[in-house]
DNA sequence: TGACTCATGTCAGTATCCTGACACATAATG
DNA sequence: CATTATGTGTCAGGATACTGACATGAGTCA
């Protein structure tokens, strides 16, 4: 009769403390990357960039999670300040791939640096084996929402 | 001569894999709580005084990780929907305590089995000792940013 | 060929969350 | 007692991300 399980205790929830984890990972990348002049959101673009270049606006929000109409308006930013490129026509398709400027190739080896740290400082109490179990573990957590 | 390591592929980041999780995490329980008319926010802030009735607004704020002003602007607009309410009054200092009304109650309670679903599909694939094992990760992973 | 589907880019409007600022209440400290 | 520090509630403004909508280009299929 409607015996249906409620959330439990916060403490003991995977749900609530992943979510504290991404807010705790994304507030330490805030104040690494804001004397830098830019965004989470900003640096992400930029990684994305320097991962794989070319990308267009749409691959750029799926890989940031994020949608393209918010990542048109941080790519536009980014434009006007020099560190992103975009074809304005294209041979082939709507897809206009973006790639990083000198200066924001330069920008984004600065940020990406400060990031590592970051992540480095987040594992740091882990084991390399805790680390790759840790990854798989979220990845079937991922794989089980899909 | 700055040799400092940079962010790596990103399917092999715990960082970004973590970001990728909390995000199909949100995507998941909005989905469920929207035909409720509750936004995950709003959902936090009836959880969190499910669990713990007469916290205060500063305290539900650092429970559901936003600040003060955004968890005051969802507080009004559930008291205006009579989920909440807020003593106007209070005996002593300057905190109010807020409860859930019988509304609230009822509703909550349906969120929080909707929300208590998607946790459980979400570990679904993770046998009890992965999941306390993950919880352990995480909270140090929080732990070394703290 | 023409209709349909799908992915992309973009405009407009809205919702949500933030930073900055100020006032009030309490406790600690000189 | 006065001052300072800390925690709280709230107002104002701005930044960011979202939903909805529309047009464009490419592929699919009757």
């Amino acid at each position: 009769m409607s015996q249906e399980r409620m959330v439990g205790p916060l403490d003991r929830s995977i749900g609530y403390t992943l979510k504290q984890a991404a807010t705790a990972e994304n507030v330490a990348m805030d104040s690494e990357l804001r004397p830098l002049g830019l965004t989470v959101s900003q640096y992400s673009c930029l990684e994305l960039l320097r991962q794989n270049p070319g990308t267009s606006n749409a691959e750029l929000a799926r890989g940031a999670f994020v949608t393209r109409q918010s990542m048109n308006e941080v790519l536009r930013g980014l434009q006007e300040r020099g560190l992103v490129a975009r074809a304005d026509t294209v041979a082939q398709g709507r897809a206009r791939p973006a790639e990083l400027t000198p200066a924001g190739q330069s920008l984004v080896v600065e940020a990406s640096r400060a990031v590592a740290r970051v992540e480095q400082r987040m594992i740091s109490s882990l084991s390399e084996s805790d680390r790759g179990r840790l990854l798989g573990d979220l990845k079937s957590l991922i794989e089980s929402l899909s």
